[in-house]
RNA sequence: GGCGCGGUAGCCAAGUGGUAAGGCCGAGCUCUGCAAAAGCUCUAUGCGCCGGUUCAAUUCCGGCCCGCGCCUCCA
């Protein structure tokens, strides 16, 4: 069974296949602006994209999938906050990518095997302008800048239908009032001392020097480190319209070439019912949550637990399941890793078939679009079949292997420190306790539980762990 | 107004033209000084509402109600 992902050019599932004589699978999935630290809304993107990322390596090979995806690093938001923060674009962005970067790790997202800054390749996109002023699908407008002419794109919009759409019109719309055309977008942006600080570079021939426009630099990084013709496009929906449909026109214009061979977009991530934002109070990053005590893994499930082409409502319910189910998962696999390495002397020829194929449903959930909740429910359903005592090595294998393409990890990271006084205290009860003074241990527990911190007695030791926040 | 998505048990969620995976929560039992943990067991005659097609619909068709997203900041 292939993989198959639903295609949103083409609006139906599509195997995917490499398309390269290498038989290397090009993937470009866009990136995060580093101006602020990305939310878990960001993230599921990401998320779903390192669960496609390693499924693809599983099919195609490790070395036959090339990953790429870009760092936003000059954008109306980075500049805006070198002028909030009066620092230098290079600094704020550093921080963020930094942050970005642990992040990710700790969300146990694979780095892309290439991730290009947009400032890293303003030569790479001057250079796709000039070639599109050239072919007549671009102009210069009166400031400098230079804007993409759609109407010099008959399939412009085929993407996200734009043509069956009212584009709406207001003042904001016609922000840059030298365009041409209200859907004409620009490919370069003049500098403008009063809001640009000392972000400029000189511009294509014949335009005004200043910065790239936002959807050039995806075309450019693609081309050079891609090709021309990638064989998969990834991103949020938000990116679809007009982001990914300014992409195509640019490239095709460019290159004269098909773009992307398909087209996936997970959808968003909601709290409470709603679009995340920063007005709502609704709006999470991962270092918020760990904050509350939920581990980063747990972060990964939940954003996980829902299908990637469905919105899915995040609630700190969720974490809670979330931080639970892992907790089952990692008890139950210890649980039956020992029981397995009884078997392990075995031949491995009289014990892998069926007990290989029990997780293959977790895979097969992924071929399918992608269906992570599926997958989830199929790696619990062969964890109770295996919990009953009879897990082989074989088992144990594919059960972790069938982790690994979930990027879950279990083993267990102790994201706290106990105080010494809290130590001190649970000292103390376990000694009230050995000595059978239960009055005086249950005191302790209490001013344990006071302090936020919960004490798991076993017959010959004791764990602290703390409590969950509201 | 335009484009699109969704409504399945207390919550989350998969799924199928032939009678509902899984997780969380909860309950019971075992265990236990207490509290947990762990193990076992149980938890939707029904899948927004109304019609239609069919031997059979939650699954197909039509209508309606409700919710959400997008329409140039946005993963």
């Amino acid at each position: 069974m292939p993989i198959q992902l639903f295609d949103s050019l083409e609006r139906k599932l599509k195997s995917l296949a490499p398309s390269h004589t290498d038989g290397v699978f090009r993937f470009y999935n866009c990136g995060p602006t580093v101006y602020a630290p990305a939310h878990i809304g960001n993230f599921r993107t990401f998320v779903v994209n390192d669960v496609l990322r390693r499924l693809l390596e599983l099919e195609f090979g490790a070395d036959k999938v090339k990953h790429v995806r870009n760092l936003t690093d000059v954008d109306d938001r980075t500049i805006g906050q070198t002028q909030k923060e009066k620092r230098p674009l290079a600094e704020i962005t550093k921080k963020w990518t930094d942050k970005f970067h642990a992040d990710s790790d700790a969300l146990n997202c694979l780095r892309p095997h290439v991730e290009p800054t947009a400032t890293g390749h303003i030569r790479e996109q001057v250079d796709m302008i000039e070639v599109l002023i050239e072919n007549g699908n671009a102009y210069r407008a009166p400031d400098g800048s230079v804007y993409f002419k759609i109407a010099s794109f008959p399939e412009y919009g085929a993407l996200s239908r734009i043509k069956e759409r009212e584009l709406k019109v207001t003042n904001s719309a016609f922000d840059a009032d030298h365009k041409d055309d209200i859907g004409d977008f620009a490919l370069w942006k003049a500098y403008k001392p009063e809001e640009d600080g000392d972000v400029q570079w000189p511009g294509p021939r014949t335009a005004a020097a200043g910065r790239p426009g936002w959807h050039i630099e995806c075309s450019a990084m693609i081309k050079k480190h891609l090709g021309e013709t990638i064989d998969l496009h990834t991103g949020g929906v938000d990116l679809l319209f007009p982001h990914h449909e300014n992409e195509i026109a640019q490239s095709q214009c460019c290159n004269g070439t098909t773009f992307a061979r398909h087209w996936y977009h997970s959808e968003h991530l909601l709290v409470d019912g709603t679009t995340m934002s920063k007005s709502k109070g609704n709006y999470y990053t991962l270092s918020d949550l760990v904050e509350k005590g939920y581990s980063p893994m747990a972060v990964r499930y939940a954003l996980l637990m829902g299908h990637p082409r469905k919105q899915l409502n995040f609630t700190l319910e969720s974490m809670h399941a979330a931080e639970s189910a892992l907790g089952t998962l990692r008890k139950a696999w210890a649980r039956f890793a020992t029981t397995a390495s009884a078997t392990a002397n075995k031949p491995l020829a009289a014990q892998d078939s069926a007990p290989v194929s029990r997780l293959d449903r977790v895979i097969d959930a992924l071929r399918d679009d992608l269906n992570t909740p599926a997958a989830l429910g199929g790696l619990f359903t062969a964890m109770n079949e295996i919990s009953d005592g009879t897990a082989t090595f074989a088992d144990s294998v594919a059960f972790g292997r069938a982790l690994s393409i979930l990027g879950i990890d279990l083993s267990e990271k102790q994201n706290f420190s106990i105080p010494m006084e809290i130590f001190a205290l649970a000292e103390k009860r376990w000694a009230a306790k050995q000595a059978k003074d239960f009055a005086a241990a249950d005191t302790l527990r209490k001013e344990l539980a006071t302090a936020g911190w919960s004490m798991l007695d076993s017959k010959t030791d004791y764990k602290l762990e703390p409590l969950k926040k509201a």
